[in-house]
RNA sequence: GCACGAGUUCCAGAGCGGUCAAAUGGGAUGGACUCAAGAUCCAUUGGCUUAGUGCCUUCGCAGGUUCGAAUCCUGCCUCGUGCACCA
């Protein structure tokens, strides 16, 4: 243990020195993008989870480098942002300090686990050098518009004092403290990304990620095709309802809006039915969005009728709860024979249930809302549901009482936040010129250093007066700043681009140097990121190709989700207290143990469970790992040892490439112990060329032992010689070991003595790969003959035990 | 409810048409070494057995295809993850 930890300072400092890992553009070579998802440097230093996701990552970085690869293999921090702010007011230190101190602690422990980055691209979000970058995006976007500023009921946590994305919010909680998201009324500031809504879902299509992220992102997305209908009212008002199921519109039977729709005021005003409305209104009003989110369907009719363009049949118009204003037009036509939600409804309410598809699935007292044929549908009875959906859509649009339509369930995206520790968004507010850009030659706008946190403000940046107060760029009178910050969300979404170009001053990123590096090859990351960060990622990289700035629209080609890290059943966290510092590991076992563990314990994508035991297996394979250069080479079995090692490096190779690296350490595993006893030079150096992504530092000290001169960071992936490969002799052995443990077994049992030991081989040639004679009878502790032939019955055909079959050795015990 | 994924021997986890009672690692049991512990090494780890390589039962359940299935097909069950009144 102690040898590992000299060996890793020893070899850190060589890769160091060496500056082995930078990466430069080199046209003549293939680039490979290889990058983890940027990390928040928390006070707490790095976790099991990002131990596993950078123990993969530089796996994949190391590989690649020996396959021939110029890599580039950044690392940067997510520094900006509310844990970081909520951490230092904690600490009572201001950010720039707290964050400052968590990067060297990332840092150290990041090298301490022997991760190859090139930190010459390192960036830090917080730098006005990173966030001028935000603010130039943001006026790019404004310019196109593709920002916009609106006051709308946004969601608000109260733990974290700020506006929420709509991705930020998980079950009506806030994702980071669990509070209650309550909807409230803000000005805010939003990214059209609803514009991409149709590009962002093909573009799912041509990247390598796994199905259950795309169907997340396509949920998330929620394309629907449709069509919006026009219902009239009594007093010929339009109400469009949006559906996707045209064909069941004679089963309608009541319409519902949405508590917020506007045409509810007009429907009611001067009826018996206002003031009943209006209390129904209210008490919907008071209900949070938990309540609102309950099953419980509430509704109630008001007393008006809309007419149904198909027949001209009056239905009743209901307003209920279970009716949002912010999908479709806020309105639907109710059909409960078929839709599950809607026979809830008519059945509490005891309205009309007609049936209008029919299926031989169809179930009493439930909905149907399968395809089948249709009844009761006056000229259109008969058809089938798809066809019948097309003619019917057909003619309502052709009569103009419909129009085709497809809805998304995806909303633009909120990027204010009330908060100080973020990109001050680069608006100022005149009063005679209105909402004014800042200037590209004003960027950046710096975040001021001092905010008072306790002075009653919308966001701490009021506080500042002398950030606040600035003369209007366009007529120099007196104008205010914008003091809500961008989410940490707009840093992220770019941050790989800027990698390629981290120390411009002149502009986001060279054309050129993207051209080269991007788009990203790799990225590893957890799976909570599926709908916000990745999402958004990939609306700023589709702007970007919009402005000409890029040629690809996709920034991640291939995305790997590793699983989670759990420790007795459960996610690892702070407050269940169970928590495993990988630092504790690397100081016990060394990074390469923590490392190899990490990656062989499961594949990259599943989760697993913590054991210490487990590790110690590890550390023991390392340990014989670095007592190969004690082994003595072998001579016999040339050619099932050459064999085995072309396989192992075939083999190896296909699974490294599928990343499956937990089976590229079972193989390695294998490897070893069938070579340990008798290993050649070739073997030796496939072996400890393969390990060395995993377990780079006693890797390149075995190599070094070995009397290497080059390092095995600079040297190449073994290549499979398809010609040396061997499958009869691998066969022969793998027989041949079979064969003998089944003599030991039956000596042992029977507690006999072998003089003699026959053993039978078919087909002869088999006879060549396998171990000689003398070999045998030493390990057997007799004498071994054996004996080929083609023909079973060759081989002493008296005695029936002499069974051997082709492959499969017989045995006969004297 | 919808979507995605998974069910293998004590555990984790390979295998994905024949050489599979099933890799690899843990654990357990026995043994070697040691005064002892630890470390290390060896053996065993479905059952039977007249133990000369045999037989039987196993890879979620039930069927099917095949000379042959843990591996392919169909149906079912269970578990995990995510979204969830999106019309």
């Amino acid at each position: 243990m102690v040898g590992f930890a000299r060996i890793e300072k020893k070899w850190q400092k060589r890769w160091r020195d060496g500056k082995v890992f930078s990466s430069r553009i080199n046209t003549k070579k293939k680039k490979f993008y290889n990058l983890e998802m940027l990390p928040y440097p928390s006070g707490t230093g790095l976790h099991t989870g990002h131990a596993r996701n950078y123990s993969i990552g530089d796996a994949i970085a190391r590989y690649k480098r020996m396959r021939g690869f110029n890599v580039i293999y950044p690392m940067g921090w997510d520094s900006f942002g509310l844990p970081s702010e909520n951490e230092a007011i904690k600490r009572g230190v201001h950010p720039t300090t707290s964050i400052k101190q968590n990067i060297t602690t990332f840092k150290k422990q990041m090298t301490a686990m022997g991760l190859s980055y090139d930190w010459d691209r390192e960036v830090s979000t917080h730098n006005p050098e990173y966030y001028h970058w935000n603010q130039w995006l943001f006026l790019k976007l404004l310019e196109n518009n593709l920002a916009y500023r609106k006051k709308t009921s946004g969601n608000w946590c109260p733990g974290c004092h700020t506006t929420l994305a709509n991705e930020d919010v998980k079950e009506g909680l806030c994702w980071r403290c669990d509070s209650e998201v309550i909807q409230k009324d803000i000005e805010q500031w939003f990214f059209r990304i609803t514009k991409f809504s149709n590009s962002l879902l093909k573009g799912l299509d041509k990247i390598n990620w796994s199905n259950h992220l795309k169907s997340l992102q396509k949920n998330w997305i929620g394309k629907s095709e449709g069509i919006e209908i026009n219902f009239k009212t009594e007093s010929g008002k339009k109400i469009p309802v949006f559906t996707t199921r045209p064909d069941t519109l004679f089963g309608c039977t009541y319409v519902v809006l949405a508590p917020e729709h506007p045409l509810i005021k007009n429907l009611i005003a001067g009826t018996k039915f206002e003031s009943k409305v209006n209390n129904f209104l209210n008490k919907l009003s008071k209900q949070n969005e938990l309540e609102r989110m309950s099953k419980d369907k509430e509704g109630l009719f008001i007393g008006k009728y809309a007419t149904n363009p198909i027949n001209g049949q009056k239905v009743p118009i209901f307003i209920a709860n279970f009716v949002l204003m912010g999908y479709g037009t806020g309105a639907i036509m109710s059909v409960p024979a078929h839709d599950s939600r809607d026979y809830d409804f008519a059945k509490k309410y005891k309205i009309p249930i007609k049936n209008v598809i029919r299926n031989k699935n169809t179930q009493k007292n439930k909905s149907y809302s399968g395809e089948g044929t249709l009844v009761n549908s006056g000229k259109y009875s008969g058809l089938i549901s798809g066809k019948a959906r097309v003619k019917i859509e057909t003619e309502l649009v052709r009569k103009g009482l419909a129009k085709k339509k497809i809805n998304y369930k995806i909303r633009d995206w909120n990027i204010s936040r009330q908060r100080y520790w973020g990109t001050p968004i680069p608006i100022i507010y005149c009063d005679s010129c209105g909402m004014v850009p800042v200037p590209e030659r004003d960027l950046p706008i710096k975040l001021p250093r001092v905010v008072d946190y306790n002075a009653p403000a919308k966001s701490p940046l009021d506080t500042n007066s002398s950030f606040v107060n600035v003369k209007c760029p366009s007529c120099n009178c007196r104008a205010k700043r914008e003091t809500d910050t961008m989410t940490t969300f707009v840093d992220s979404s770019w941050y790989y681009f800027r990698y390629c170009d981290p120390k411009n001053v002149r502009a986001i990123f060279d054309k050129n140097k993207i051209g080269y590096w991007m788009p990203v090859d790799q990225y590893i990351g957890g799976t909570e990121h599926a709908v916000g960060h990745l999402l958004y990622s990939r609306f700023i990289t589709k702007f970007l190709k919009k402005l000409g700035y890029v040629t690809f629209d996709e920034p991640f080609l291939s995305l790997l989700n590793q699983g989670m890290v759990n420790m007795g059943g459960s996610k690892m966290s702070k407050s269940k207290g169970n928590v495993i510092d990988p630092l504790d590991m690397v100081n016990k076992y060394g990074a390469d143990t923590l490392r190899t563990y990490l990656l062989f314990i499961a594949s990259p994508s599943t989760s697993f469970e913590w054991s210490d035991k487990d590790i110690k297996g590890i550390h023991k394979f390392l340990n014989k790992i670095l007592d190969l250069p004690k082994l003595k080479l072998g001579f016999r079995k040339k050619e099932y040892i050459e064999s085995l090692t072309q396989t192992k490096i075939s083999v190896c190779t296909d699974q490294f490439d599928k990343l499956e690296l937990n089976k590229v350490l079972i193989e390695l595993m294998d490897f070893y112990s069938k070579i340990e006893k008798n290993p050649s030079k070739i073997a030796l150096n496939a072996l400890i060329k393969m390990v060395y992504p995993f377990a780079p530092h006693i890797s390149e000290e075995v190599w070094e032992k070995l009397g290497n001169r080059t390092m095995l960071a600079k040297s190449s992936w073994p290549e499979p010689d398809k010609s040396k490969v061997n499958k009869k002799a691998e066969q022969s052995e793998d027989a041949i070991r079979k064969t003998v443990s089944d003599i030991k077994q039956i000596l042992r049992i029977t507690g006999r003595k072998a003089k003699q030991i026959y053993i039978y081989v078919i087909p002869p040639e088999l006879k060549n790969y396998l171990s000689s004679s003398d070999e045998l009878s030493s390990e057997l502790n007799a004498n071994v003959q054996v004996f080929a032939s083609n023909d079973v019955n060759k081989i002493d055909p008296e005695n029936k035990s002499k069974k051997a079959k082709p492959g499969k050795p017989g045995i006969y015990i004297q």
